[in-house]
RNA sequence: GCCGGCAUGGCGGAAUGGUAGACGCACCGGACUUAAAAUCCGUUGGGACCUAGUCCUGUGGGGGUUCGAGUCCCCCUGCCGGUACCA
C-alpha cells in the first residue's frame, strides 16, 4: 500500500522468520535431569510468570510487561550458562469463561480452547523463549487429575499440633478423623452470590460484592467443603521471613492472616451454667471490664436472654442478620441491646451486664468480648452511647494524656494485684494468674478463616468424593481424573444446588453412592502449576522427584499485586502441605517475587474500555514490531513502578533499533538492505572499546538487578558512540548484538546472521545460544580523568590530570588554580579534602 | 484510622554520600532535499548580569548530621495502593 508508512527496518519480515525458526528447531527446549543431553554441570534458573487466564479480550499491554522481564532474564541466564526453566500455561477454569459461555450459548471448553489459541499466537508473536513443550492447561484432564490428587492429599491428612505439620490421617489417634482433615465439610455461614449462583471465598468478596462482576453477596448458612488453612496460619506468617519478596506484599499477607497475641478469659454467667469465653489482646485491663458484648448471632444469646429482653433481642438479631458486613461497617453510631443477663468478672466478682451488638462479629475470636470502655475506642463509644460505666485501669505515661479512651501502653491502676505494673508486665502476670486459676489461657488468634473451597458451578474440577449414607469418602487414586459430565445445560440452578446435579447418570456413582456435586474454585489449578512445569508430562506423579528437586524453588516469580493475598497465600499453603507429607523438598515455592507496576493509559488514568485509553499490543507489534514493544515496556521506567503509556516513547525505542540496524545495514535505491561497506574487521578505537566494555558491564549488572530501563539507556549510549564512526569494527558490533539479544531477540539474531555471512570468523550459531560476553576491566579506565575542584562544596573549576594522580599532587594544583584563588581570597584555608580520581574540596572561611 | 509505597526539568525517568538531570520524549536551531518525511549534527532546569563568559538558584516543605546530602537521621505536607468496628 502506498499510504503505508515506510518501515525503518524490515521487522515485519525478520520477526516471523525467527519465531518460526525457534519453534521448528525447539531452540528453547529445556531438558530435565535424566534426559539425553542434559548438562548437570550448569547452574539452574527458574523464571516464572503468573500464567494468564485466557480471556476473550486477548492480551493487554500489562501482560508483556512482566513476561518481557522474565524473558530477558531467562535469555540472559541462558547465555550466561544456566539451565533455564521458563514455561507458560493457562489458568483456564473459572467464572468468566462460564459467564461468557452462558451468555453466548457456547460450551466453555469451546470458548476456552479458542481463547488459548489466540493467546498462544499473541505470545508467540512477541518472541518469548518459552519451552512450549511444557505448556500446562488447568482444564486438561491430564492436569486436573493431579489437582484432584492433591485434594485427596489434603483430605487424607491432618496437622499434628505437636509438630505443626501435616501427616497422614491414618496416624490420627482420635476417633473422629473427619473433624481434623485438612479438607473437611462444615456448616458455615458463607458468602452466597445469587447473581453468580455460587458461594465465594472471603478473599473473593470485596466491599460486600463479588470480586468477579461486582454482584451483591449475602451471608447464608450452607454445608461446604473447607480447607483448614488456619492450621498453617503461624507458618504462613513466620516463613515469610525467609523469602525475598517486596515488603508490601509480605505486609499484606501478614495483615490478612492477622496474627494477634492475647488471652482467652472465661466469664461465668450469673444464674446460669454456661460460660462466656472472650479473646482479648489486653488481658491486663480485665479489672476495667464493665460490660460484655456478644455478637448478635452468638449461640449463647438465646439461652441467656431474660424474658423481659427477649423481644428486643430477637428484633435486634433479625435486624443485624439482614445487614451485610458492609452495612455494619459504615454505621455511624454503635447499636446494641441488653440481654438481661449478667456475667461475673473473675478478678473481682463484679456483676457486669451482657449486651449484644453488631460491632462484635462472630467470625473473629470467640464472637464475644469483654468491654473495657476506658481503654478501647469502640467500647468507649458504645459505653457513652448507652451510658455504661467507664473505669480507668491504665495510667498513660505522659501526664497530659487523657486516660479516657487511651489505648496505648501505660501503668496498671485500680487493678488489684496488677497495680503499678507496666502494661507488658501486667499482661504476663494476669495471664499466669488466669492459667493458674483455670479461668483462661494465653492465646494467639488469627483473622484468617478456613478456606471455603466449593463452588456451585460447572466449569471447574469435580471433587474426587462420593457420598454414601450421608457420609463422604474419597475415590481411589485409580479413578482419577474424575471428568465433569458432558452437560448441554450448565447454567447455575439459581439455588444452592450445583448444576452438576442435572447430570443424573453421572451423579449416580453406585446403587448406594452419589458423587459430590460441587466443583473446586479457580484457585485450585493455580496452586501448583509451577510444580507441574518441572515435569509436565509425568503420568505417574504430579511432579517427578528428580525434576522437582532440580528445579525448585522458583528463582524469580513476576506478576501483578492483585494476587498478593489470594493465589500467593493459597499456593504457599498447598506447597507446605505437600512438603510436610514428603512430596516436595522445599517449604516455600517462590524464592523471589517481583510485582510489575501497572501500565496506565496515555492520559495517566487506569486503562479501561470506558475511558477509551486501552492500548492493544497487537497494534503496536503491527506498526513497530515485537522488539520495539518489548524494548519500550522495559524502557518506560523501573519494572515495579506504575507508569503511563507513551506511543511517542515506542517510536523512540523503535528509532533506536533502526539506528542499531543501520550500524550494520544500508538501503540501496531499490529499498533493499545490504551489509554496510563501513563494517571492517579492524580493532575498535580506545574510546569505542571503553564504551563497549562499559556497556557489557552495565547491561549484565542491570539484567541481574532487573533494572532494564538503565540497561537499555546504556545500549543507546553504545549505539550513539558507533553511529558517528567512519569505520565500524565488526568484533565490537558483534559483541553489542549479544547484549541486545535478550531485549530485542529478533533484530539481534538477524543482524548477527547477516554479519557472519560476510565475517565467518565470528562464532557460529544462534545468538541466543552463544555465551554472554565478558568485560575487561582494563578497558574501562581512562588515561586521563577530570577532577572537580570545589571551594566549600561548590564546583569552581575542573582540571584534567593523568589517571592515578596522587592527592599530594592534586592539592597544590587545585590551590594554584586562578578560579580557586579568586574564591578563597581573603579566607583562610582550613582543610582540603581530596578524593583521588574525583575531586578536591577546599574548605576555607 | 492503620499498613505499604512514592515525591527530581514541559514529560517518562537517571544518579556506590562526591560535577543533579544519564537515556528517551517534546521543543528549538542547523545539515541534506525543489520541498516534505526520514536521517545526521547541535541547543534546551530556572534566573541575573558586564552574555566567547561569570554568578545566583534548584531534587514536595522545615530542621539536623557531614568538608560535601536527591541520597543518611528527625518532623511536616501531598499523592498512589491496600485494609478497616479484628477485640
Amino acid at each position: 500500500m502506498s499510504s503505508e508508512k515506510r518501515k525503518q527496518y524490515p521487522f515485519d519480515e525478520i520477526e516471523p522468520r525467527w519465531q518460526a525458526r525457534w519453534e521448528n528447531e525447539k531452540t528453547f527446549r529445556t531438558l530435565n535431569p535424566g534426559e539425553a543431553g542434559f548438562d548437570a554441570s550448569r547452574p539452574k534458573f527458574y523464571a516464572l510468570d503468573m500464567f494468564p487466564y485466557p480471556s476473550g479480550d486477548g492480551l493487554h499491554v500489562g501482560h508483556p510487561e512482566g513476561y518481557t522481564a522474565t524473558d530477558i532474564i531467562s535469555r540472559f541466564k541462558r547465555k550466561a550458562g544456566f539451565n533455564v526453566l521458563h514455561p507458560m500455561g493457562w489458568d483456564a477454569f473459572g467464572l468468566p469463561a462460564e459467564q461468557y459461555a452462558i451468555k453466548t450459548g457456547q460450551h466453555p471448553r469451546t470458548t476456552t480452547e479458542r481463547n488459548i489459541k489466540n493467546f498462544t499466537e499473541q505470545l508467540k508473536r512477541l518472541g518469548f523463549c518459552y519451552d512450549w513443550d511444557r505448556e500446562v492447561n488447568t482444564t486438561d484432564p491430564g492436569y486436573f487429575k493431579w489437582t484432584q490428587w492433591i485434594f485427596l492429599q489434603l483430605y487424607n491428612s491432618w496437622v499434628n499440633p505437636a509438630t505443626g505439620k501435616a501427616q497422614p490421617i491414618s496416624t490420627y489417634p482420635g476417633a473422629d478423623a473427619d473433624s481434623v482433615r485438612l479438607a473437611y465439610v462444615a456448616d458455615a455461614t458463607v458468602n452466597w452470590c445469587p447473581e453468580l449462583g455460587t458461594v465465594l471465598a472471603n478473599e473473593e468478596v470485596v466491599d460486600g460484592k463479588s470480586e468477579v462482576g461486582g454482584f451483591p453477596v449475602e451471608r447464608r448458612p450452607m454445608r461446604q467443603w473447607m480447607l483448614r488453612i488456619t492450621d498453617y496460619a503461624e507458618r504462613l506468617i513466620s516463613e515469610l521471613d525467609g523469602v525475598n519478596w517486596p515488603e508490601g506484599i509480605k505486609a499484606l499477607q501478614r495483615n490478612w492472616i492477622g496474627r494477634s497475641e492475647g488471652a482467652e478469659v472465661s466469664f461465668a454467667i450469673a444464674g446460669a451454667a454456661e460460660k462466656i469465653t472472650v479473646f482479648t489482646t489486653r488481658p491486663d485491663t480485665l479489672f476495667g471490664a464493665t460490660y460484655m458484648v456478644l455478637a448478635p448471632e452468638h449461640p449463647l444469646v438465646a439461652g441467656i436472654t431474660s424474658a423481659e429482653q427477649r423481644a428486643a433481642v430477637e428484633a435486634y438479631q433479625k435486624e443485624s442478620a439482614a445487614k451485610s458486613d458492609l452495612d455494619r461497617g459504615v454505621a455511624k453510631t454503635k447499636s446494641g441491646v441488653f440481654t438481661g443477663a449478667h456475667a461475673v468478672n473473675p478478678v473481682n466478682d463484679a456483676k457486669i451486664p451482657v449486651w449484644i451488638a453488631d460491632y462484635v462479629m462472630m467470625g473473629y475470636g470467640t464472637g464475644a468480648i469483654m468491654a473495657v470502655p476506658a481503654h478501647d475506642e469502640r467500647d468507649f463509644e458504645f459505653a457513652k452511647q448507652f451510658d455504661l460505666p467507664i473505669l480507668q485501669v491504665v495510667q498513660p505515661s505522659s501526664a497530659d494524656t487523657d486516660w479516657q479512651g487511651f489505648c496505648g501502653d501505660g501503668t496498671a491502676v485500680h487493678s488489684g494485684f496488677l497495680d503499678g505494673l507496666p502494661t507488658a508486665e501486667a499482661k504476663k502476670k494476669i495471664a499466669a494468674w488466669l492459667e493458674e486459676k483455670g479461668l483462661g489461657a494465653r492465646r494467639v488468634n488469627f483473622k484468617l478463616r478456613d478456606w471455603l473451597f466449593a463452588r456451585q458451578r460447572y466449569w471447574g474440577e469435580p471433587f474426587p468424593i462420593v457420598w454414601e449414607n450421608g457420609k463422604h469418602r474419597a475415590l481411589p487414586e485409580s479413578e482419577l481424573p474424575v471428568l465433569p459430565p458432558d452437560l448441554a445445560d450448565f447454567k447455575p440452578t439459581g439455588t444452592p444446588e450445583p448444576p452438576l446435579a442435572k447430570a443424573v447418570d453421572w451423579v449416580r456413582y453406585s446403587d448406594t453412592a452419589t458423587r459430590e456435586l460441587n466443583t473446586m474454585p479457580q484457585w485450585a489449578g493455580s496452586c501448583w502449576y509451577y510444580l507441574r512445569y518441572c515435569d509436565p508430562k509425568n503420568a505417574a506423579r504430579f511432579v517427578g522427584t528428580e525434576a522437582e528437586q532440580y528445579w525448585m524453588n522458583v528463582d524469580l516469580y513476576v506478576g501483578g499485586t492483585e494476587h498478593a493475598v489470594l493465589h500467593l497465600l493459597y499456593a504457599r499453603f498447598w506447597h507446605k502441605v505437600l512438603f510436610d507429607l514428603g512430596h516436595l523438598t522445599t517449604g516455600e515455592p517462590f524464592q523471589r517475587l517481583v510485582n510489575q507496576g501497572l501500565i496506565l493509559g496515555e492520559d495517566g488514568q487506569k486503562m479501561s474500555k470506558s475511558r477509551g485509553n486501552v492500548i492493544n499490543p497487537d497494534a503496536i507489534v503491527g506498526e513497530y514490531g515485537a522488539d520495539s514493544l518489548r524494548l519500550f515496556e522495559m524502557f518506560m521506567g523501573p519494572l515495579e513502578q506504575v507508569k503511563p503509556w507513551s506511543t511517542k516513547g515506542v517510536e523512540g525505542v523503535h528509532r533506536f533499533l533502526a539506528r542499531a540496524w543501520r550500524l550494520f545495514m544500508v538501503e540501496d535505491q531499490e529499498g533493499a538492505w545490504t551489509l554496510s561497506p563501513q563494517l571492517a574487521d579492524v580493532p575498535p578505537q580506545k574510546k569505542q572499546l571503553k564504551v563497549l566494555h562499559e556497556t557489557i558491564k552495565k547491561v549484565g549488572e542491570d539484567c541481574e538487578a532487573l533494572s532494564f530501563n538503565t540497561a537499555i539507556a546504556q545500549m543507546m549510549v553504545c549505539v550513539n558512540e558507533f553511529t558517528g564512526a567512519e569505520v565500524r569494527p565488526v568484533s565490537a558490533l558483534a559483541t553489542f548484538l549479544h547484549l541486545l539479544n535478550p531485549y530485542a531477540p529478533h533484530v539481534s539474531e538477524e543482524l548477527y546472521e547477516r554479519l557472519r555471512a560476510k565475517f565467518p570468523q565470528l562464532p557460529e550459531g544462534l545468538l541466543s545460544e552463544l555465551p554472554w560476553p565478558e568485560f575487561d576491566a582494563k578497558n574501562l579506565v581512562d588515561d586521563e580523568v577530570e577532577i572537580v575542584i570545589q571551594v566549600n562544596g561548590k564546583v569552581r573549576d575542573k582540571v584534567t590530570v593523568p589517571n592515578g594522580t596522587a592527592a599530594a599532587t592534586l592539592e597544590p594544583m587545585a590551590l594554584d588554580r586562578e578560579k580557586v584563588k579568586e574564591h578563597i581570597a581573603g579566607l583562610t584555608v582550613r582543610k582540603v579534602i581530596t578524593v583521588p580520581g574525583r575531586l578536591v574540596n577546599i574548605v576555607a572561611n
